[in-house]
DNA sequence: ATTCTGTCCTGTAGGC
DNA sequence: TGCCTACAGGACAGAA
């Protein structure tokens, strides 16, 4: 699922609706996916009241009196908002259900159940959140500094820009898709991008995590918005999916390549 | 230090 | 209709 422009809006869903909603009671179906002792979560977040909610990177983050719950959502995680005049649809996959105030359920669906959900004091507190570089939408996330980071590195570029040190929540869709918009082959080595291909490298980064943001991301299987809907990105995907099929842009076969275990599409002819 | 492999899980699509 | 294999939006630990 849920790379950057999923989580965002799944926070803007739920930063809209339930901050300021107190949690009365959780339901935990499956432990695990609470990364920490079950009793001090329970503890942690019972009668807790919703500041605010966040996103770094690909974590949520929802700013509770005095302590944060960081949700990873990883590959099949998603969090569904049930207001007052919606009933809660509780599938089989539900694996913690939050009793909030005004009759409002948040239901915590996982498939795979590789996410999680920990409570924490502060972000640097989070073993993951404390590693995240730059936020990619943000002003820290510079041509300069990319091109440095990039320079110092013999690693293929498409797994590199997985690597969440380098530059945060960028996903498997969202690398192929990038890399296509700046027309450079995933198995490039890093350090071999001349400035220029950076600077495209950059715009495309920045340029195709806000289309989708727009587009409320990409719902190619679980991913589900905050109100239990798909995204539209899907809609509008170049390469992600469609090798055997003609590039959008110069008819040319889609190809597939996996690198570091990873499926990675491209055109042979658009990208060099 | 960096880079790659296997692992954690469940569900589904496609081949035979 | 099955059965079997491959694969899926992520992140780690461990090994090379």
């Amino acid at each position: 699922m849920p790379e950057l422009p999923e989580v965002e809006t799944v926070c803007r869903d739920l930063d809209r609706m339930v901050k300021g909603l107190t949690i009365c009671d959780v339901k935990i179906n499956d432990p695990r996916v609470i990364r920490q002792d079950r009793a001090a979560f329970l503890k942690a977040v019972g009668g807790k009241k919703i500041i605010a909610v966040r996103r770094r990177g690909k974590a949520l983050i929802l700013d509770l009196d005095g302590s944060l719950l960081i949700v990873q959502l990883m590959m099949t995680g998603q969090l569904v908002v049930f207001p007052l005049e919606k009933k809660p649809v509780l599938a089989r996959d539900a694996r913690v259900v939050f009793g909030l105030s005004k009759n409002t359920t948040l239901v915590y669906n996982d498939q795979r159940l590789f996410g999680r959900l920990e409570v924490v004091r502060a972000l640097e507190d989070h073993a993951h959140v404390r590693t995240l570089g730059p936020e990619p939408l943000g002003k820290d996330f510079s041509v300069e500094r990319f091109f440095l980071a990039l320079h110092a590195r013999k690693t293929p570029i498409k797994p590199f820009l997985l690597d969440h040190r380098l530059v945060a929540g960028i996903g498997n869709i969202y690398a192929s898709e990038i890399l296509f918009k700046a027309g450079i082959r995933p198995d490039r080595r890093a350090c071999d991008l001349k400035k220029s291909e950076v600077k495209r490298l950059h715009q495309a980064v920045r340029s195709v995590l806000a289309k989708a943001v727009a587009l409320r991301g990409t719902s190619m299987r679980n991913y589900r918005d905050g109100q239990g809907q798909e995204g539209k990105y899907q809609k509008v995907i170049k390469v992600y999916g469609r090798d055997g099929k003609p590039c959008v842009s110069c008819g040319a076969m889609i190809l597939k390549k996996v690198q570091s275990q990873r499926s990675s599409f491209f055109c042979g002819k658009c990208q060099q």
